[in-house]
DNA sequence: TTCGTGTAAGATATCACAAATAACATATCA
DNA sequence: TGATATGTTATTTGTGATATCTTACACGAA
């Protein structure tokens, strides 16, 4: 953790527990079908899951390098499930071993960020192909009151942008019931926060844009119309992209 | 590991790293350009290696557990490192936690199977018309010279028939330049594999076919025909599913 | 049936080790 | 004499092994 931008771990948690719940679960739930899904909760996952936030709201920059031993000291945990942790982030992507045994966060390359957003556009496109097939007016009506929350809600600050963002691209992705895809995407969401990192949280003037996007995604859902949401999809894809564009210069490790 | 079907893991390791090989670096080598990069090899990846090779050739099947001691035992080094192969093998689908704590190869479920096979054509797809399109004529030789020396070499197990088509497959794929999308197909080859397991190695009356399409991959790739390629893709990938129909009917857990 | 107990297995913490890096010191050459 | 190169030591940090803890399940007695 080379380059900080907070002294803290975004406290996202919650938030998060809730779009993970929108995953589709392929297998059934293990407890009671009415009940909630009660897992139990270990460290390893609870520490995951908090890397995980901080990932996807750009908590760590590109090129930074991660501590066991620090990251269990902020946990308050052994370095054992620190350590099963980030492995799994380096399974998905979000850290690569670096020379020397360190773990880092992959630095911002060119060709890093083209080969990413081509894998977001095209299995993002999947999905919201399978999500227009499958979604119901209510999930349609769900969708829109996530929109409908996250603009009356007062004081938005940057991350609140980015978690009613991800809260809305992800629950269209569940209805997509892809728990493979789903997968995938969450993996390509983790590689990309590190990116959001650079622009340090000033994206509030694109914001807009995404907004009709979404609005567009819903609209074309209701006509059953998958071309016209995945062309907004795309847009909302790209500008994401394009706003890094400045970024884009290969900076030196 | 409660029905395994061979004493002993698959001897797979060399064909393995040779596949693992063709896999397209984003990061430059960290050694000499013409040297060697002398990785160092830990335990926990020589676990994973050889881990994922037994899931590839189908020598779990679906519904086993495992345990972490056993396969401590059986790599002989202590849990750790084991622990940390599997928990990748989580991270990547090819193993699920299953209620109390333990560790299962994801049942053969209907749903299961046809999201598979739609991920599978969607992304190889994908990846495959990227290929297409940067291929070297040097490159289409050499995914030439995979299916020659397949048909030629003599003692043909249904191992060496396994390899062959998964080193086809990733080499293809390790053309079309996406370290992101070859991640992900490595995943869903490695949920495929337990089911190859149902099949018990009966699958050669079907290579034929196989052989044939790989043929009119190269071929189409060579006139730079995008779409008869992923259409000669698309046909392979579903014959190996087809197999698998008559096994489709939900078994008991 | 119900409750307790024993056993098995994963989860966590801790210890020991090795590799890599940095810091410092020493040597060599211009 | 100053600058660069080389060798040595100390510290950091990931890796692997082991001990301990917790939980889930099975079995048996009341």
């Amino acid at each position: 953790m080379s380059q900080e931008s907070a002294a803290e771990f975004p406290e996202t948690s919650f938030e998060k527990a809730e779009i993970g719940s929108a995953r589709p679960d392929m297998e059934p739930a293990s407890g009671m079908p009415g009940l909630g899904p009660a897992r139990q909760v270990n460290l390893r996952e609870l520490v995951y899951d908090q890397l995980k936030d901080a990932f996807m709201v750009g908590y760590f920059a590109p090129g930074d390098y991660l501590n066991l031993r620090e990251l269990a000291d902020r946990f308050e945990t052994s370095i054992t499930p620190v350590r099963e942790a980030v492995r799994r982030l380096v399974a998905e992507g979000a850290l690569i071993d670096a020379p020397g045994r360190a773990l880092r966060v992959p630095p911002l390359r060119r060709a890093h960020l083209i080969d990413l957003r081509q894998a977001r556009i095209g299995i993002e496109s999947m999905i919201t192909e399978m999500a227009v097939a499958r979604a119901t007016p209510h999930d349609l009506d769900a969708l829109g009151s996530i929109l409908d929350g996250a603009v009356s809600k007062n004081p938005k600050t940057p991350i609140d942008e980015l978690t009613s963002n991800r809260k809305f691209h992800f629950s269209l992705y569940g209805i997509g019931g892809s728990p493979t895809l789903f997968r995938f995407v969450e993996s390509l969401w983790l590689q990309y926060g590190p990116f959001l990192n650079l622009i340090h949280y000033t994206i509030d003037p694109d914001i807009r844009g995404s907004h009709k996007d979404h609005r567009r995604i819903i609209a074309a859902a209701r006509d059953g119309d998958a071309l016209a949401a995945k062309q907004a999809l795309v847009a909302d894809i790209s500008r994401s992209f394009d706003i890094l564009d400045a970024y884009t210069q290969d900076s030196a490790d």
